[in-house]
DNA sequence: GCCAACGTTGGC
DNA sequence: GCCAACGTTGGC
């Protein structure tokens, strides 16, 4: 009975969906592009911020819960819910010598940046950044940090909880 | 366009 | 390994 129980704790465990936060610039590449996309899907290309990339490459797993950012846009906030897609496989943007991301450093045998796709879910209200920083829930996200740039972040359990469910 | 906060690069 | 210089992010 232990050692089933132990067993059924330690699946729910390596299952468990994780959450993140994945900032886009909508003249890039909005919600609303991914859901216009085959499939609803895109990849997610041109991270070039090694911190960014070992969440991708390291932590997330096809099924885990996105929530869909829109940066350096006249109203930055979030503005969709997405999920990801795929595995990371290497970025294909590093080896193209005529692509913005092109990396002269890395090769087919030891690539140097890894990518996954994310498929859109659905376009939401804008959720204001201004909005996320006055929710008390909210005060400890990644994304709220002063002083944080980086393009995804891990997004709790409960912070998802907060945002999808009484946000949106 | 400004600027603060970070990250990266490269000389030493 | 230090650290100054430079580049980038991203809100405002």
């Amino acid at each position: 009975m232990l050692l089933h129980r132990n067993a059924q704790l330690s699946e729910k465990a390596k299952q468990a969906v994780q959450y993140w936060l994945m900032k886009s610039e909508p003249d890039e590449c909005s919600i609303d592009d991914v859901l216009a996309a085959p499939e609803r899907r895109t990849a997610w290309t041109g991270v070039r911020n090694y911190q960014a990339r070992n969440f991708m490459r390291d932590a997330m797993r096809p099924g885990d819960g996105v929530l869909f950012y829109h940066s350096s846009c006249p109203e930055p906030g979030i503005a969709g819910l997405a999920e990801v897609a795929s595995k990371a496989y290497p970025d294909p943007t590093q080896f193209d010598r005529a692509s913005d991301y092109f990396d002269p450093k890395a090769t087919r045998e030891r690539p140097r940046w890894f990518n996954v796709d994310v498929r859109a879910l659905k376009k939401t209200r804008l959720v204001p950044l201004a909005e996320l920083r006055a929710h008390r829930a909210l005060a400890k996200m990644w994304l709220l940090r002063p002083g944080s740039r980086l393009s995804i972040t891990p997004v709790s359990a409960a912070e998802w909880r907060t945002i999808t469910g009484s946000l949106l």
